[in-house]
DNA sequence: TCCCATGCTAAACACTGTTTAGCACTTGCC
DNA sequence: GGCAAGTGCTAAACAGTGTTTAGCATGGGA
């Protein structure tokens, strides 16, 4: 039999779908991506593709994965800038907007809802598990120093479900009449942390 | 000249387009919704529906507009429903949470990003105007009233996007590995009531 | 009654994602 | 070295999309 492409040489062409795909994403929005222009960038045809991904949905998941891989590194680098618990919160809120506003593209893939249950793929529901468990450990550790009070599982799920909410009312432009979208997003978190302070003041 | 539709069987057809297009997103999502469905649903084709929407995309505006009244509906009732304030601060959480689940393709359409800025029809801007009053003013009640400290507008969306934010996680399946939902948005939205009160317990 | 604007259809266009047939070309084996 | 087999890709087609165009009946005003 003639194995002419190595695993690796399958994976590095898959890479650089992905990085063309992400490109023309982030150049020309999500809805303007379809297999013939990545497969023009490339040079091939758009059939070509189907030897690296079995469907446009499957190049999806790996773009999704890709991406959430991307914003845990910049919230891991963002916990480790400080040892003050205090201010490693902060500087994850700060990490998690700019990746939001820097990346809008890829933060929609990550948290489109149009995507189909059960056909994830272990790569994505591995970035999927670590992204969520590096949006959870720093409320645990601030719960651990007795800086919060409460669950800490349902702390972090508030301030992450309320930072999203804001991002994605932003992304939609229903906050257009609202107040400045940092003093909204300050407020909101101040609003959480005061309710999550033990009550001794 | 020859006129043979008034203004009101215009109006009527428009109607009547749009219910068909609110029973196929709701039966199929709104993926599966096509120009070609719709017209096959009336016994037409697709081209006569270019009679009375411009595009698609003027469909889907009216569609958004009259999903923001229903929703504003839904919760204007709850607000209503009851004279204690906190009540009805419970009453629109809950009215809010059922549409969200109750018509998801709804809620979706009314929150989706993938809509472009700046072509939105007066109809549209007038039933976000009113959906987002409709979310503001209780909050502004409750300030008023003292039960809550701080600047009702601030807070009102601290309220909303946690409640959005949870939803759309929610949908998107982020929420899976997570604590029970209903467990989740009940302990969101007492941090941030706890947080809203004032300094004096 | 005539005429023309109207409401619709049929067909086409350009664009999707996907499948199929086939063409070079590389590889392993005799 | 030559041959059969499998591979990476192309060209073309299919079914679907939103949209545009030409044309055909029909209803209303003159």
């Amino acid at each position: 039999m003639a194995v002419l492409l190595t695993d690796e040489q399958v994976h590095d062409v898959r890479a650089r779908i992905r990085e063309v795909a992400e490109r023309q994403i982030a150049a020309h929005g999500i809805a303007a991506l379809s297999l013939r222009s990545i497969a023009t960038e490339l040079g091939w045809t758009a059939a070509s593709l189907y030897r690296y991904f079995a469907s446009k949905a499957e190049l999806l998941d790996a773009l999704r994965a890709a991406a959430h891989n991307r914003f845990s590194e910049r919230i891991e680098a963002a916990h480790d800038s400080t040892d003050d618990l205090w201010e490693r919160s902060r500087a994850i809120g700060d990490a998690y907007i700019d990746f939001a506003m820097q990346e809008p593209a890829a933060y929609q893939v990550m948290f489109d809802y149009q995507q189909e249950e059960g056909e994830k793929s272990e790569e994505l529901r591995a970035a999927e598990r670590r992204s969520h468990l590096t949006l959870t450990t720093y409320v645990r550790e601030m719960a651990d120093a007795g800086l919060l009070e409460g669950d800490p599982d349902m702390i972090a799920h508030a301030y992450w479900a309320t930072i999203h909410g804001l991002i994605v009312l932003r992304m939609a432009g229903k906050l257009d009449a609202s107040p400045g979208f940092d003093a909204l997003r300050h407020a909101a978190m101040r609003l959480i942390t005061r309710g999550a302070r033990p009550e001794v003041r």
